[in-house]
DNA sequence: TTGGTTGGTTTGCATTCCCAATCACTTATA
DNA sequence: TATAAGTGATTGGGAATGCAAACCAACCAA
């Protein structure tokens, strides 16, 4: 498939918006200490409770790089380790509440960061690029299915 | 403007796809020994001599930041440094021909790596998405001008 | 039981990034 | 013109990110 004009502008068009969306999360999680890498991890924790070698192959980087990473998220309450029941070599990771709260409250700033970007747009304008957009992201990973109940305790 | 249900899957697209663009540019900037933030110099270099202070602006990082990183460039011969005529305390950074040709090489990649990904569009879809990303983006540095002949040599 | 594999952690090193201090040049002020 | 203040860039110190290699622990097959 030969890549045409098409291509190229899209291209252009994508690595500037990732450039951009990038730089805001960088600078919103820096008020808070989160690191890109950080900050996408607990939002990945969000709704799933993954091995952290799952973690590393779905973020592209080395287990050895997630293991300081996830160390200094537990000191500092934002996840815990816990150990899997099917394989106790595996260690999964879990968000904890402050972690959730803490992610919630760096995308909300991230909305309202790229809210001027994003307002340039009628809201079915929102809607239709999010649908084009939708294709040509990798799927993420599956969701831990959450027990019946919120399960704080291990119940 | 309150965000409505339009902003929150949009950016939650622009977030997901912002981390597959960054990915498949750290990995190929990798294979070649090129950081983002270089890779992204580098690009910003093709059609501009900005001064250090001016590229650290619009990237959002301290210059002193961009010194380290500029010189490791210089020394790869990716880069020059000149004196600005105009304030003989400023520093004009400008890419060399090798420069051009790597990044050249590696936006050529980068477009190889995400073809999976934009090829899951027809050409018009690839245009209107790139239509509507478009008002999102920050405008770019101004490019500066460069002389009537390409000046390969001072001329 | 042995040997190989897989999951994580630790250690060492290069890089990125910030901040504070410094040097050099520019511009304003007396 | 001399001096002071301001601006542009670099240097050095310190934390975090990331990889690779070495390692331990648990699993699994023969």
């Amino acid at each position: 498939m030969v890549p045409d004009d098409s291509t190229d502008v899209l291209i252009d068009g994508l690595v500037r918006s990732a450039y951009q969306v990038m730089g805001v999360l960088t600078r919103i999680g820096a008020e808070h200490d989160l690191s890109l890498t950080q900050l996408r991890v607990l939002g990945i924790l969000r709704d799933r409770r993954p091995r952290v070698s799952d973690l590393a192959a779905f973020l592209g980087l080395d287990k050895s790089t997630l293991s300081g990473l996830i160390s200094r998220a537990e000191q500092r309450g934002l996840l815990t380790r816990g150990t899997s029941p099917e394989d106790r070599r595996a260690v999964v990771v879990e968000i904890t509440d402050a972690g959730r709260e803490l992610t919630r409250l760096m995308y909300e700033k991230a909305q309202e960061a790229l809210e001027p970007a994003t307002g340039r747009l009628e809201p079915e304008q929102r809607l239709r690029l999010a649908e084009l957009l939708e294709p040509l992201l990798t799927p993420p990973l599956p969701a831990t299915p959450r027990p019946a109940r919120p399960a704080r305790g291990t119940s």
